[in-house]
DNA sequence: TGATAGACGTTACTTTATAACACATCAACC
DNA sequence: GGTTGATGTGTTATAAAGTAACGTCTATCA
């Protein structure tokens, strides 16, 4: 998967790739890949950008598979635990991962803009952050990094 | 300054120091350093670790300089702004700049047994994400980089 | 067949953050 | 000296994000 979601591509594609990858992960592993979970995950693939609790359990409330907040929030943690969505702190949102199933540290792109948010890969832990942490003895279990900025598609926009 | 934060030191040099700091920054752009200001800087200051909006406005609470969220948010707006403090997004919390004045992006230590929050600096701009945002014609404006894990001093303590 | 674990439904609540408007202060200017 | 505008504060009210706790259902398995 190549690292960045600005471009244009078969978006249909994305989702039942995106969810039939999640399938074979939790086949294996013995996971439960319940009707919420599995409408959270699509609702995070079709849209292709952050999305708050409360919008995926606006969808999910239509739909009558549940309305309170926990609901969502229980699917959400799921999916996060297992690395199948991530937060993104900065805008307390979810998206789902581009590339289930390998073991990795996510980087994110945020268009301020419009909103769209790419995700890359990076080495944090190897890069000077990873450096300073080994010089003082902190151990990194896990990295947020987040960059905030304006994606290609709205700068050819005048505004 | 050293770019670790959990090493002992003198720290009521560290308060004072930082205030001054951010005092002569105000004069020289003309900025208003007020006693809100002032305060919540030094509560920032005095607490070395990310500390809560609603905390700090208890604090201001209690001193008679303020009782409503919006006071301690525009103070910390004002900190935040001006590159006095910074926002932890993984925590929902503040903390005080350890170098104001250089323009610098910033980067955390997070420790998750005792909350202790380390500043360094990064050039993430630089790295790999950097090339990642470059090749997309991404434009970074702002990073968000916070690595949690287990401070040293958390690490030698059995559990 | 009962016990247990995992997932879901719901109520109630906490924590975090902001919109909106009134009022105060101060400097610049006519 | 009064007016104006910019900036900061005080307050009410509310929005947005997240969680604790408890009951129920169901599948699995000893």
């Amino acid at each position: 998967m190549d690292a960045l979601g600005f471009k244009r591509h078969d978006h249909s594609n994305c989702i039942s790739g995106g969810v039939a990858a999640v399938v074979q992960t939790c086949e294996q592993a013995g996971l439960h890949f319940t009707p919420v979970r599995k409408r959270v995950l699509e609702i995070l693939l079709e849209g292709h950008r952050a999305i708050g609790a409360y919008e995926i359990l606006d969808t999910l409330r239509e739909e009558g598979l549940g309305s309170q907040p926990p609901v969502a929030y229980r699917a959400l943690d799921f999916l996060v635990k297992h690395g199948f969505a991530h937060k993104i702190e900065r805008l307390n949102a979810f998206i789902a991962c581009c590339h289930p199933g390998d073991a990795h540290a996510p980087a994110f792109l945020i268009c301020r803009s419009c909103d769209a948010v790419a995700e890359t890969v990076t080495a944090p832990a190897g890069g000077r952050l990873g450096q300073a942490a080994e010089e003082t003895g902190f151990t990194i279990e896990r990295t947020v990094l987040e960059a905030e900025g304006v994606c290609p598609n709205c700068q050819s926009k005048p505004e």
